[in-house]
DNA sequence: CGCGTAATTGAAAAGTATCAACACTGGTGG
DNA sequence: CCACCAGTGTTGATACTTTTCAATTACGCG
């Protein structure tokens, strides 16, 4: 659920200053700063140091999506560069937020320039349609209870992290209906 | 809803024989017939020349989920190339299709090599996720009309060209829901 | 303590699935 | 030419699930 990209991480980790060679310079971020904003134009693509933050879509009619929560090493702000459209989602930070932050020149540069960069780009971006695809199904095709446990089996601390309101827009369904699941499922003893 | 990607196919269309290169092979396959197996291992990507694929995966309790209808210079098999890992959705044809396949070798071949392939693999991904993420919050945040709509808008010959069976898939809801949608549509004149 | 935010619960309304029966269509063989 | 069949589409009745709305409680913090 809280998703992390260790390689590439790891590879940032070589822009620590002062070998930043100019390509990557770090921010920080408190919670419930908004990073990125729905519609807008987008210069910089990110990189997660330490942290996790929401990445989030409003739709028309108030209510919010959140498509994942980020981790280290998780990049956002990438798909607006290749695509050369405008964000299609909010990331707001959800804990004190380190990132690495790339202009959109130098991201072009690295990927052109150094292959291993351009492999980890790709496998990103990879594993993020993967995720979307099982997640996406399995939402669709299972009950909230059954959604509920995968939840808990992947990521055992998830109450103690996230709210319940995110958790419900997670799941794209009302707290109400949350808490009714989490109360049968704990009657029936499958969480605790 | 039926996607396409004019770019890829046109660079593709470079590969035509004779001028192959040993870079990709053509093929052909007959509607109903399934090019991909869900938890298989894959050695080749292949691109659309023509036709129409539908891409879905299968849950453990039987239903099946439409991610995505592949039109023209679409690309399938590459998350698997990235990530390594197995297959996670099926792929079959709806219509008579023609094929580029190219194997593993040689597209890691290309996207090492070939700096405009490589562009449009990243911005073929960065397409897909972005389609995803778009997707699945208006899925979750909206009506079974509002959907509906939604897909007749984008693609008015829907109907004509997919069963209801597969549309009712697409969207994660029986026939019977389908069908109780469509008819309150027409009585109220928003679709013909 | 008091305030704002987050979490909880009940009752009624709305939405969707399930199940089962029936209609339509195109193709096949007698 | 008709009878039959299989696949696809349609519909009604009922049961179940989820939302909506509103009221209440718990918690963290200045």
């Amino acid at each position: 659920m809280i998703r992390v990209n260790q390689e590439l991480l790891k590879f940032m980790s070589g822009f620590e200053p002062p070998e930043t060679n100019g390509f990557a310079s770090q921010h920080k971020f408190k919670p419930k700063k908004i990073i990125l904003e729905q519609a807008a134009r987008i210069e910089f693509v990110f990189i997660i140091k330490s942290g996790i933050a929401k990445c989030y879509r409003l739709e028309e009619n108030g209510s919010q999506f959140i498509q994942e929560f980020f981790g280290e090493g998780e990049i956002f702000g990438e798909i607006e560069m290749f695509n050369n459209d405008e964000s299609f989602s909010y990331i707001e930070a959800l804990t004190d937020l380190i990132v690495y932050q790339i202009s959109r020149k130098n991201f072009n540069k690295l990927l052109e320039e150094n292959p291993k960069f351009n492999r980890l780009i790709l496998n990103a971006l990879a594993a993020k349609i993967k995720y979307k695809a099982i997640r996406h199904s399995f939402h669709q095709l299972n009950p909230i209870e059954t959604n509920l446990l995968r939840l808990k089996e992947q990521f055992p601390d998830l109450l103690k992290m996230i709210s319940k309101a995110d958790i419900a827009n997670y799941l794209g369904i009302t707290e109400r209906s949350l808490n009714r699941s989490l109360k049968l499922l704990k009657e029936r003893k499958l969480i605790g």
